[in-house]
DNA sequence: GGAAAAAACCTAATTTTTCTAAGGTTTTTC
DNA sequence: GAAAAACCTTAGAAAAATTAGGTTTTTTCC
């Protein structure tokens, strides 16, 4: 193993990346040390992985998912990057950290990019930053424990819905139109018609609204 | 919390139960001690379980998943009495300790009972038995690492094999003969002779026989 | 607040896809 | 070499999707 493991921090909150920074590299690990580079940002992010292209520039990929301000409306995420660090630096670990905990988007970055590890926002501490570096370097994977309940609550869903029908929920909860499923979902109209008002039935909320299935689809993970 | 924590441990190998036991409640707990009840095989920890009906007589429930001799050919195993412990005991946590890590008996498991840990008995040491029980008991769940890359690989397998398909790899992989399987899959045999030729396509092994439809569904977690 | 427009919800007939029944050919097992 | 099993195919049945469009509800606009 290098002396040195070089982590690539990509965060929209410099102060935040700079965070990470200061404690991994203060930290005593056992016969190698930490130095952090801090990328801010979707655009800066994505030029040190391009610039590493096909090298061992850096042993751990540290994700943010949210990069752009909220009024920028790019909808580029940190999966997005984990996707293109996968592909150009492949040997580089991959982790992200995010402040979202909810199973559907843990379930679905673990499904996009197979990271070797999440963390949530809110369970990081000094202590759990050092364990996820010597646990991804040398045993990935590494969850902390909101992500890890998040993967459990998929995996004993027993109720299954198809990727027909998770695109359904996906579409309404983000407010598309059912109308104007047809240019995302390569189903009829009347298809959709027909799955979502059997969704409605197998959740147990038909008679009632949009609203209604969404948060009880929200409730089982499937968003 | 009780000042006792009593975990019931079921094993068909008495002598391990006994070095759980030993192990644990040695230990020293922070706020309380453990108790470990030890079961010896399916039907002693059958009896256990419903003798404890309605009770919150056990904090955490241990099972084996062998829990009959090979040659007793008894299909019953610690999973049938992780599921009769989440239905009569439920407030009792369910962990499992096994020698499988093959990502598809793990996963299985998982979705099946749902519980509150998972270590592979090639894992399992004195400090990762009382790092589970007090993980398990305050915030679980508390898998060790195969179980994890179990977890993960299933996570992010992108290829998807539905519920039929599914069950016919894994009677192909227990040497079931496929005009047999009529009797545990509700198709019919030209259907599954037809799923079994697309599967066969899609794992890119038409040409091809059973082993190698077998050796790449186990490759890709499914089995 | 009401009318018009948009969207959701719903349905019947038709088409497409998958399953099944039935049985033939080829391969494997004993 | 015979029997068993796998593999394969066709015609028909069943299930799901689509087309096309109607009714009801919701949203928008004045």
């Amino acid at each position: 193993m290098d002396d040195v493991v070089t982590v690539l921090s990509v965060d929209d909150h410099k102060m935040t990346a700079l965070g990470y920074k200061y404690i991994l590299e203060d930290a005593v690990f056992d016969g190698y040390s930490v130095r952090v580079e801090v990328a801010n940002g979707y655009l800066e992010g994505e030029k040190r992985i391009k610039d590493a292209e096909g090298t061992k520039r850096y042993n751990i990929v540290l994700l943010d998912i949210q990069l752009f301000p909220a009024e920028a409306k790019d909808p580029r995420t940190g999966q997005d990057l984990g996707k293109l660090a996968r592909k150009l630096i492949p040997e580089s670990k991959v982790v992200f950290m995010s402040s979202f905990s909810d199973s559907f988007r843990i379930n679905s970055i673990c499904q996009a990019v197979n990271p070797d590890g999440y963390l949530v926002k809110s369970e990081i501490d000094e202590l759990s930053l050092i364990d996820m570096v010597k646990t991804v370097i040398t045993a990935p994977p590494y969850y902390t424990h909101l992500a890890l309940v998040a993967v459990r609550k998929n995996m004993s869903q027993t109720f299954k819905v198809d990727e027909y029908d998770q695109a359904i929920l996906y579409q309404l909860s983000i407010g598309r139109k059912t109308k104007d499923m047809t240019s995302v979902i390569p189903l009829s109209q009347a298809t959709i018609d027909n799955r979502k008002r059997a969704l409605k039935h197998n959740f147990g909320v038909q008679d009632k609204n949009d609203l209604a299935l969404i948060e009880e689809a929200r409730i089982r993970g499937f968003i």
